[in-house]
DNA sequence: AAAAACAACTTGTATATACAAGAAGGTGTT
DNA sequence: AACACCTTCTTGTATATACAAGTTGTTTTT
């Protein structure tokens, strides 16, 4: 088993940058080394060094400043719900548990809320699991997950407490989040979510359907996520 | 005046590029020339080519495959509400009607839904107006909008009506939307709402307050929009 | 006819180099 | 002390070049 292909160049100076600013060797407002430094740390030349530093920019993980330098931004904010990574970096890993309401199990699909399947998703089924997020003692979000239940080793064990689905996928399996759709809208909480989220009837409730691609060909993710708006508003940047 | 400032060949490329497939000279589907001969299209060597590609393939314009080529998909749909454009771009224009419910007028503020203002915004003021979007005779979008009163020459003459406001910012004044920062949460309808929705009380409404960052230093556009999603849910990609 | 090998494309990665432009700090002159 | 200038740092732009790797169609071999 090789779990270890080996990355590009520029890849790898983004994971290690991206891990810096995560472990906060890096903080907010400090100053990445220069270009020049960043190249001779890296043994690489500039344009990959500035491939990296493109994709951390994209991300928000750091600005660009001429004549100044690379300034890092810390982790970026909700950069999760609304635009790329799951609920658990959307909110910061503090003050968030996770309850498995529905643990991982596979089951046979015909659609993922609305969205349809091809084929070859139908053929393999799907790993589906239901999860309940509560911060500070408060339920705020209600999430369905269901991937295609292909080849990955060890999955059901990994991770779906508190790390992130897709750090997890982007680690252990070089499978990359590429972009998704999603839709988006304001319910009122049936009476399952009246009892998950503790409100009462007619409580607003933010829904969101999201099919989420990946690097993988062919290999998408469907959530469907519930959120208790009215303590913790969604916060993102884009 | 020169509105004219000789923008960077990378992105004259892009700004070509994105033209042609917005009014579908390169249709869905379609391969756009290759690197090389866009190279000798555009008389560029192929790094700054493979920039301006870049720029479009984040942006959801196009598709690249290793050995195949660049592959259209189009206008990116949606990309407006959740991570970049503005609610026109986000729904399409062909059915979207918009009303001016206040004109824009120059006035002064003390903050912008919660988001504090630094002293240089609070100084020159604001432009401020509100729209109601309608879809197929339905209205679907309520939005205020503030944008700080700096010099943009004819503005309240432009455009607010069918164009995206910030295609006109981009093209007009040469000011890019480079991110931002939202909230979004569900509420239900207060009677103003109610009254421009036309929906019955306790109604859910979807509400995002978003300040907008751009390529312009210090100058931000904040907006507030509600949004009926009982019949139109919000569409994004990502 | 089917399969394998090849050639001709495409994009992906990486280097080396050069100059432009913005920011910051020091050094002089006034 | 204040200002202008210069040097030196930074990132931004652009070229030229080379090879790797994936895709497609053609040719050759079996």
């Amino acid at each position: 088993m090789k779990t270890e292909e080996k990355l590009p160049s520029h890849k790898k100076v983004y994971e290690t940058l991206r891990k810096h600013i995560n472990d906060r060797m890096y903080k907010e407002g400090d100053l990445l080394p220069s270009e020049n430094d960043l190249c001779t740390i890296h043994n690489v030349t500039r344009p990959t060094v500035r491939k990296a530093l493109d994709r951390l920019m994209h991300e928000g993980y750091i600005k660009k400043k001429q004549g100044k330098g690379s300034i890092v931004m810390g982790q970026p904010k909700g950069v999760g719900i609304l635009s790329l990574s799951g609920t658990t970096s959307a909110v910061g890993k503090e003050n968030l548990k996770t309850h498995i309401i529905v643990k991982p199990q596979i089951r046979q699909w015909e659609n993922a809320f609305s969205y349809p399947l091809r084929e070859s998703e139908k053929q393999v089924g799907c790993i589906y699991f239901e999860r309940l997020r509560i911060m500070n003692e408060q339920p705020v979000f209600y999430d369905i997950t269901m991937i295609p239940n292909i080849n990955l080793p060890r999955f059901t064990n990994r991770s779906l407490e508190n790390k992130s689905l897709f750090d997890t996928l982007r680690v252990n399996y070089q499978i990359n989040v590429t972009g998704g759709e999603q839709r988006i809208m304001a319910i009122t909480a049936n009476p399952e979510l009246q009892k998950f989220f503790n409100v009462p009837k007619g409580h607003p409730i933010l829904q969101l359907d999201r099919k989420i691609e990946t690097s993988k060909d062919g290999f998408f993710i469907y959530s469907q996520v519930f959120c208790n708006t009215s303590d913790y508003a969604l916060y993102g940047v884009f």
